[in-house]
DNA sequence: AGATAAAATGATATAACATAACAGTCAACG
DNA sequence: CGTTGACTGTTATGTTATATCATTTTATCT
């Protein structure tokens, strides 16, 4: 089974990036407001998850900014399926699958280097969900990530 | 949180599994405290995950007990495979495999009730662990949820 | 354009979850 | 005994997330 790697280690890929977004959200008639386009930028830009506190500490560079604000963009971008949660490190990443597959993916989270790579997983998921429905479960929404060291990490020195 | 009354049942289960536990850190020399046994045993009588602040509200009725105490207490607990994180409720459940399987389990986690189900993952990491290799990935860790609608919930009105 | 409704942001406060630092207690062991 | 190490108490603080209400911006409709 092949992988696709999130380059994460472009920062290249950032301005290419935001403006799909910005074609994605016209299309959907979605406002891309200068808020979530400055968030999702830095998100774009980070080669690790970046906290609410985080983002807000890098526009406040430019522009003052609550938390609260930053949340707000969020959750935005999370709706529209721009970016993703990392709930182990409560941090948030870009989504450099366009358009995003259906099934949620399994996300790599490198303890050394901070990276955090995407993995789809539909050949998992038809398993478990069979098992999971035999117990009448609905599922409406998945978390499956895996600490770890990466290739890059395990190779250095 | 909330507070859902406790039915006889898990009474009874909950003093099996304390009981079990005090073997199984006995045979470890490890020391089952007081207030770990209280921790243990509010989350073995609880349907549903409960917080540390949650934990520590129900001890300190009996015994005044601060936020940091508790969280001493859950952290045995965690070391000792007694209990389990779960991470998207920020919250702490017991575990009543035993002695626990080595896979990581799979949480399935009730939106409307709020329980918990621990089923077991060992095809689903099967496959999951030979996409992982491939990647050169190591992992140490790893978290599995899913949120939905349990059997329960979904026969109900 | 001007009025108006909806959406987004600003500002402040607070809730919820988690850890740091250090002092006191208690049991085990020679 | 007295020393040691593990556990707990106490206080303070750090980190992540949400509530509330005021203000600004944007879209829409006369
Ligand atoms: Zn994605
Ligand atoms: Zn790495
Ligand atoms: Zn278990
Ligand atoms: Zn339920």
């Amino acid at each position: 089974m092949n992988i696709e790697r999130r380059s994460t280690g472009s920062r290249r890929a950032s301005a290419a990036l935001v403006s799909r977004a910005e074609r994605l959200c016209h299309d959907q008639n979605l406002r891309f407001t200068p808020m979530r386009r400055r968030v999702l930028a830095e998100l774009a830009a980070s080669p690790e998850p970046l906290t609410a506190y985080d983002l807000a500490d890098r526009v406040r560079e430019e522009k003052r900014v609550a938390p609260v604000t930053v949340y707000r963009a969020l959750e935005f971008l999370l709706d529209a399926k721009l970016i993703h949660r990392i709930v182990i490190r409560n941090a948030y990443t870009a989504c450099d699958h366009a358009p995003h597959h259906d099934a949620t993916p399994v996300f790599l989270v490198c303890t050394r280097c901070g990276t955090v790579e995407e993995v789809p997983s539909e050949a998992f998921q038809r398993d478990l969900s069979e098992t999971i429905a035999e117990a009448g479960f609905r599922p409406k929404s998945r978390v499956f990530e895996i600490e770890g060291e990466c290739a890059k990490c395990h190779a250095a020195p």
